[in-house]
DNA sequence: ATCCCGAGGG
DNA sequence: CCCTCTGGAT
């Protein structure tokens, strides 16, 4: 059940970000395929720059099938301007082989199956299960781990680096106890534009934030990590 | 310099 | 737990 905090962030949310609450990511895909294959390349890496890159590739390589016999030089010359591409490159490659051979090239629908998957980890697995599939998650990446933390809505708001409070399991854990399930595409996404926009990891605009009252990050701890 | 919707390996 | 990968924008 939805916790109160939660119910009020949720609704803080939604009006203050109105036009992006029909979206669920900024990945531009036109299947479950080519969302995957995006999200593996988006690690690290802007939307943007993602969004530049995979119209080429989908156009030479539409399928499984496809890009899992694809010439891997030819593919890194295709995204090198992504970071990490000879790994990725390789990762896209190998999980469309996977697909093909394990799961009549088609991109499986559970957890376990996607994170088996090479370059496939928790995170981009919760986005293709959200946004593809409609299937509910919380994909946890370093905005909504910052943000949500910070909040005090999982793990410790002091985000402590060394005792490690706030692992991704842990936050995803406690970001799915803190909100209804109908929520949980949505919020991930909106916390996500908020920690790009306003929570932002070294100056965060906290004059400017709508969630202020709700956070819980002490103006003691906002005044030494803004100082 | 620091950050981008991380994952894999030691 | 740590490290590495690794290009581009700001």
């Amino acid at each position: 059940m939805q916790s109160i905090k939660a119910k009020k962030i949720s609704e803080i949310l939604k009006r203050t970000y109105p036009l992006e609450s029909t979206n669920r990511t900024e990945l531009a895909h036109s299947n479950p395929f080519e969302l995957l294959i995006a999200t593996i390349l988006s690690a690290q890496c802007t939307d943007k720059r993602v969004n530049l890159t995979t119209p080429r590739l989908f156009k030479k390589y539409k399928d499984a099938e496809a890009l899992s016999s694809a010439d891997p030089s030819e593919v890194e010359r295709l995204i090198s301007s992504i970071n990490f591409f000879r790994n990725k490159a390789q990762s896209i490659i190998k999980a469309s082989l996977i697909l093909c051979r394990d799961y009549s090239s088609e991109v499986p629908r559970t957890m376990e199956e996607l994170i088996t998957l090479p370059g496939v980890g928790r995170k981009t697995a919760n986005v293709v299960l959200g946004v593809g599939f409609k299937i509910p998650g919380f994909a946890v990446d370093t905005h909504v781990l910052r943000v949500s933390s910070r909040l005090g809505l999982a793990g410790n708001c002091k985000e402590s680096k060394t005792a490690k409070v706030n692992t991704p399991e842990r936050v995803e854990k406690d970001l799915c106890q803190n909100f209804n399930k109908k929520d949980w595409i949505i919020i991930s996404y909106l916390l996500i534009l908020h920690g790009r926009r306003v929570c932002k990891a070294r100056l965060p605009d906290c004059n400017r934030c709508t969630l202020f009252k709700e956070c819980e990050w002490t103006s003691k701890t906002k005044a030494s990590t803004i100082a």
